[in-house]
DNA sequence: TCACGATTCTTAGCTTAGCTAATGAGCTTG
DNA sequence: CAAGCTCATTAGCTAAGCTAAGAATCGTGA
């Protein structure tokens, strides 16, 4: 247990500084106009589940509800995310990709891609494997 | 090649997610009063290097040196890192971690993996190797 | 040698992303 | 129906990142 510990603190160290790394270098990617890391990850969530209100997004982007009326509102600004009222709860609201919302995602997120696709085009096929599997367990980690 | 690509791009949509996710998961977990995840980033990477310019320490953390300014100056208010002169050339100043930095680095380390050491000890061995082949992989990528 | 271009660091000013605390509107329940 | 809860937003803060611009220093070529 002592050495299971031990070699998860450093995998936790190693970690930590690779996401930390390759967030900031992907980040550094973002064309002008585009859409930022945080505001495509909402636009996804709101296209994978259709349509969920500002709690229920906040919740499954892992932020605070203040956090997200921000993003959302960005989003919202560019036409690309609707907001109609809930139809039986007057506190809530709805929140879905608007038809320009779900065209420009995919052009958006094909150039956001771009840089990150073509560096892993460029590894071994068990590279990518690794790297399949790892994110996997990255998004199980982060969800508990 | 066509396949490769097109794994490659959904690849690199999930990994974004994954890295986005943990990012914010990890950075959820700093106590009050602690560093934060890119002051650690730097304190360990002048540990490492012993000391850097700050030019060098910006290349190093992949930003840019204004960021680096900002972010030495809140460690150097601190007292965690010293400023010093250039031997030889003026332009220039030296960082260097103090010793109250060295010391406080390795109890804040601690605290900051705490949580992402403790979700890895509760995986399989087999799922921390594969995290540990990513990290690798994924600094070389940011470092592309 | 000295003037001009390059390099280094910092300052100023901006945006985004995150947080907590507080507010107001609308549910729900005793 | 009043009291308390939930939802969304607003207000206000910090940190992280960027570019543009400035001051100091270095180095070099005429």
């Amino acid at each position: 247990m002592a050495t299971e510990r031990g070699t998860a603190d450093e995998l936790a160290r190693t970690l930590r500084e690779a996401i930390l790394r390759l967030n900031r270098r992907v980040r550094q990617t973002r064309a002008v106009g585009d859409l930022t890391f945080s505001q495509l990850s909402a636009l996804t969530s709101l296209q994978l589940h259709g349509a969920l209100t500002p709690r229920e997004l906040a919740d499954v982007e892992r932020v605070q509800p203040p956090t997200m009326t921000k993003i959302v509102g960005k989003l919202e600004d560019r036409g690309l995310v609707a907001r109609t009222p809930h139809p039986t709860d007057g506190r809530q609201v709805i929140l879905a990709p608007t038809e320009q919302g779900r065209t420009m995602y995919a052009q958006f997120e094909q150039v956001r891609n771009e840089w990150l696709a073509e560096q892993l085009a460029a590894l071994s096929p068990d590279e990518r494997d690794v790297l399949a599997r790892a994110a996997q367990i990255m998004q199980q980690v982060a969800q508990a």
